[in-house]
DNA sequence: TTCCTCAAGAATAATCTTGAGGAATTTCCTTATG
């Protein structure tokens, strides 16, 4: 044991120059390097990447690493090489050419290359998968984890087989690591790669260098007009997050009239466009420094700028996930920045209509009939029966695993003895609703951050599982005069018997996990609905409703 | 769910109101084709 630590962590610091860890950081990579599965939930700039380094350079043979975005994957190998030496890290994906992916094969057979990152896509074709088994990797790394949960589901659905590919490849150490997850994702993401008895790190969510506010409007024009006058006044460098592309170059070229230097960052503009705002905003060093950057969520994972000084929502996100990962990106040099969210009740009416809807129950009979008739058939090969595209198949395929029908096997997709299309029907609908609920219990949440009369911090840690004071003395609720009476009053009057992170079950929703105790009520986190809260008269007057788990 | 457009109708003569119908996001990788 003192071997395996020693030589780590001598290996870290001559290798990596890493020298002094953070706590927790050294325990995760001496438990990968001794085979436990690790669970990973840290800030950016907390040293993440290197826990997988460390822990892949010390062990024998190949480290895999899915990795969401090309361009990361890139950047990832380079930092490898500039430790490890280079051609120890190699990419593969679809900008190499086909000479360069021959080498990089070449290079991980002959022990060249330790490292192979690429995306989820590449690992959910068959030829790659194999050709990675035979290399018999020993470390399976899943960057930015959450996006299993938050893509998976429709997205980027070949997210929700990486546990499958991880058995396939001999069911390598995993690491997942992400800089947010809620409890609900950070279950999904040990139960979707099949992690056992993971040793989980968790750093605290808190960033109290953030200071929090929300401004309510009753009409859209005079929202924008308050984002406007607002990000007009404020210091920068800043981040403005819109909901639409079109709401991005509009509010971007309203700035620019009124002389701040501003651009617009989507999806929808050419990569080199992209590129460059990135490039401008991070050191200007392709044009002009910019003063704000108002995008859509495509602006996020790999942004790493320490001086952003605020991150403006003009709408408010689907959930507190995507907003704390957003603001997440302010104040990272420790200094003073503020997160103000601009919030209408209306705009939460289109996110639920969003969270809704169904796949058309034909489109679901069709694909499992045709796997029923033809398995076991791997999905490249059933377009030409169902007639759908790839994205919409593979999800509805997800959808038809994730409910029970059909099974993935080493030989394909199988259906399930003894189901119809009726019963995928009927099964992949209740499947679908359940993630409808949790989906809309995820907006319900944001609704209460925006609406709270509390401590914003309070609410938004608890929503993560962090026990939190009931005042922060920096948010907008806490600026109010008697805020601090009021919370110590409130903390005073909370309820015994009911504490965070407290196991319980419900009598019509199941089990769930304590995540707010209030004077009147507690907010439980449920597996099969979400977030829900109770008033505890409710729960005083029928001892039976919501019981402690280990009572039940 | 909300919002916008458009047509019909009301009340008045060029505007306003009302209701119906339809549309509405974001995020990436890949591979084929020109």
């Amino acid at each position: 044991m003192e071997d395996t630590t020693g030589a780590l962590r001598r290996m870290a610091s001559e290798a990596f120059g890493i020298d002094t860890w953070r706590e927790g950081q050294f325990e995760a990579v001496r438990a990968a390097a001794e085979g436990r599965d690790v669970l990973a939930v840290m800030p950016t700039g907390h040293g993440k990447s290197a826990i997988y380094q460390v822990a892949g350079a010390a062990l024998p043979g190949v480290t895999v690493v899915a990795s969401p975005l090309v361009a990361l994957q890139a950047e990832q190998a380079h930092a490898l090489e500039a430790s490890l030496g280079d051609g120890t890290a190699v990419v593969l994906n679809s900008t190499i050419r086909a000479r360069a992916e021959r080498a990089a094969w070449a290079a991980l057979a002959d022990g060249t290359a330790r490292f192979v990152f690429l995306a989820p896509e590449q690992l959910a074709r068959e030829e790659t998968v194999s050709r990675l088994a035979d290399l018999e990797p020993k470390l399976f790394v899943v960057d930015e984890a959450h996006c299993i949960s938050a893509w998976g589901h429709d997205f980027r659905p070949d997210y929700l087989m990486l546990g499958e590919v991880r058995r396939r490849l001999g069911g390598p150490t995993a690491i997942a690591l992400t800089a947010t997850a809620s409890p609900h994702t950070r279950a999904e993401i040990i139960d979707r790669l099949a992690l056992s008895d993971p040793l989980v790190l968790l750093q605290s969510f808190d960033r109290p260098e953030i200071g929090l506010r929300v401004q309510r409007h009753v009409s859209e024009d005079a929202k924008r007009a308050a984002v406007l006058d607002q990000v007009a006044s404020l210091e920068g460098p800043g981040l403005v997050y819109v909901a639409t592309r079109r709401g991005s170059e509009e509010l971007a070229a309203a700035l620019a009239d009124r002389g701040l230097a501003a651009a617009a960052y989507h999806s929808g503009r050419p990569a080199a466009e992209r590129a460059a705002v990135h490039a401008r905003f991070l050191d200007g060093s392709a044009g002009e420094q910019l003063d704000v950057v108002v995008a859509t969520t495509a602006f996020g994972m790999g942004i790493d700028k320490p001086d952003v000084r605020y991150v403006v929502h003009a709408d408010i996100p689907d959930s507190l996930d995507s907003y704390y990962q957003e603001i997440g990106r302010a104040g990272r040099d420790g200094a003073e920045a503020v997160a103000v969210l601009h919030y209408r009740p209306e705009d939460l009416g289109l996110k639920r209509f969003f969270a809704g809807g169904h796949v058309p129950p034909e489109q679901v009979a069709s694909v499992f009939d045709a796997v029923r008739a033809e398995g076991p058939v791997r999905a490249s090969s059933l377009g030409e029966r169902t007639g759908l595209s790839p994205r919409a198949q593979s999800r509805i395929l997800n959808l038809l695993v994730r409910s029970g029908c059909v099974q993935a096997g080493r030989s394909g997709y199988r259906a399930t003895r003894g189901m119809d299309a009726q019963d995928a029907v009927g099964r992949t609908r209740a499947e679908e609703e359940s993630r409808q609920r949790v989906d809309a219990s995820r907006i319900e949440m944001a609704r209460g951050y925006a609406e709270t009369d509390g401590c914003r911090r309070h609410w938004l840690l608890n929503y993560f599982g962090e026990e939190a004071p009931a005042w922060c003395g920096h948010c907008d609720r806490c600026e109010e005069d008697g805020s601090r009476e009021q919370a110590r009053e409130r903390e005073g009057s909370v309820p015994e018997g009911w504490s965070m992170q407290d196991p319980v079950r419900h009598r019509d929703w199941g089990a769930g996990l304590v995540m707010g105790v209030e004077a009147d009520r507690i907010t439980v986190l449920f597996d099969s609905v979400g977030y829900k809260e109770l008033a505890l008269s409710a729960i005083e007057g029928d001892e039976r409703l919501l019981v402690h788990a280990d009572h039940a």
